[in-house]
DNA sequence: CTGTTAGCGCATTCAA
DNA sequence: TTGAATGCGCTAACAG
């Protein structure tokens, strides 16, 4: 690592211009194809590389988007980073990473980062930021998409899953399995996709004719330990209960617990679907039948709809909608 | 996004020069509390973001270093990846991501724009390129730091896990547990880990004067599938396997649904070792006996070697080696 | 088809 | 303590 080749060593050594050197690397103006062919040659031989700072400072523009995830080591955000990743690479732009660590200080410090490398846009994952905060960023960056949290003035691109269908297709495969004393672990109270789970399993009981009973929806922590306990109040209340439908896969997983310890067999006595397909819901026995996104498919939405909005210099909120998936195993065939 | 905010804009705004600003900012060179203090309060107001583009053109660092890894969504990278982000933020550096997909095309495309765009050094993961290639990139970069993978012309710093010993012990202890039909899941077979662990196996029947029977080590993707598949092969080939050594977590938990498939109880019948402890390898049932080293930390400690090689220009080799650690759990007590 | 001129936004070197 | 020039490496607008 001497000096680094410039445009004017190639220029030198290939006897042109350096204008003629930028042609040829560009491959736009008119050029003769023979003197493309030395410079290219000779620029190859020296090893230039053409620096991407000078050539940002000119054109705007880095080929570089900031992708921001709570923390890449969690299994669910590595696989958005990964389809991210190969989204932009595909286009020829490349991702700057960061980790928000759950924590909003730490967040606005990584996308002030991203700011000053000047990044063409930025996929911002579950993002802890106030609305107010959000709109600013929004201001000052040229293109941002939003997964997980709803744009604060309807002018970010949006990745969003729609929970109540998704609960709504669990709810009625456990109907259609035969249940008909279908419980639900809630979830926590305030969160906006439990009340969109909530709805869904409300929805398909209704469609399937089956009175909604809100004594056997039972509000718990998002965790093995709430999943256990709230089922095991399920199961005191409601002996009858033959199904339930979790809030996540974590829930599930306690009530897969709560059951073993309460002598219920699954899902010969009660059928257990659960939200996320983590990948510990393939792993628990029984597997677990759940519902879930593609993360990959997630993260190189999120950067294509990204790219399409920085090329188009859209403004206007675009949403795109993820319907989850239905994946059948052992807990409720 | 209308016009990005300069620092002439700040100057004019504050009523002083555009050098006044750099110095108020960069906090450096003789100025006035009071300049200094207005300079930075109409920063403030204004939203300016200095822009590195243009500072790294001049000052030839931009506090970015690239991450290549094979692939992010990997949990065993994916930890590699939060624990140089951790470290590189709180240097004050930011994170280019890349996945090279064991391809290596992909991984000199990605490495080639890491260059253009100029990063101050490179942690490099699991490379597949050729010696000459490896070595011609170390010339053209400021610093480079290999995971996984011995320099080229011992001139980089190296972060090594000692696989070999690794799987040394890993075996020892199937053989120590009375098993002696040990077959070899070997992963891939071009890569070096690959390599290392196959030789502290076969290390490890050697000294348990146990004739190597090289039938019994099976190439296989490094994934679920790969294991699976291998593992019927071997089950079907040697029925007496009462025990498997494996590349990596994954190909393990394959293993353990191919025995699972062929009515093989763990550990009773097959004991089974895999290698990396992923998050993984402690929730699935069995749980999993691995070797382990911090990845987290392994990460980390690649990134500040690299930043201090980066600060002190160092050219020479400088190794760091982690030796895996014998986490042992159900899958071979 | 090719070369010349002028900046992009900033830090560095000199003067004042 | 501050300001005015110069150039980092490159592209965009003109000339030739």
């Amino acid at each position: 690592m001497t000096h680094r080749v410039t445009i004017a060593d190639v220029a030198r050594a290939a006897g042109v211009s350096l204008q003629t050197v930028s042609r040829a690397i560009n491959n736009k103006g008119e050029i003769s194809d023979d003197t493309r062919q030395r410079v290219l040659e000779t620029s190859q031989r020296l090893g230039y590389r053409p620096s991407m700072l000078a050539r940002g400072l000119v054109t705007r523009t880095t080929l570089t988007i900031g992708l921001v995830v709570p923390d890449i080591a969690n299994p669910f955000f590595s696989e958005i980073a990964r389809g991210a990743e190969d989204a932009a690479h595909a286009a020829g732009y490349s991702l700057l990473l960061g980790n928000s660590t759950e924590n909003p200080a730490r967040e606005a410090d990584v996308l002030r980062t991203l700011e000053e490398k000047c990044v063409d846009g930025i996929v911002l994952c579950s993002s802890r930021l106030q609305q107010a905060e959000l709109a600013a960023l929004m201001d000052r960056l040229p293109a941002l998409v939003l997964i997980n949290r709803p744009a604060p003035n309807n002018n970010a691109g949006v990745i969003a899953v729609d929970d109540e269908a998704g609960a709504e297709d669990g709810t009625r495969h456990l109907l259609r399995g035969g249940r008909r004393a279908v419980g639900f672990l809630a979830g926590p109270r305030g969160s906006h996709s439990a009340q969109e789970r909530a709805r869904g399993y409300a929805c398909a009981l209704a469609n399937a004719g089956i009175a909604y009973d809100a004594t056997r929806s039972l509000p718990c922590q998002p965790y093995f330990e709430g999943g256990r306990e709230a089922m095991q109040t399920l199961l005191a209340a409601h002996p009858e209960t033959d199904a339930v439908f979790c809030y996540n896969d974590l829930v599930a997983v306690g009530a897969l617990q709560a059951c073993a310890a309460a002598g219920r067999r699954v899902p010969e006595d009660v059928a257990v679907v659960g939200c996320d397909d983590i990948l510990l819901a393939a792993l628990v026995t029984p597997a677990l039948t759940t519902l879930g996104v593609d993360k990959r498919e997630v993260g190189a939405a999120a950067t294509r709809l990204l790219l399409e909005r920085i090329k188009c210099c859209t403004t206007e909120c675009q949403e795109v909608m993820f319907r989850p998936a239905l994946i059948v195993r052992a807990s409720a065939p």
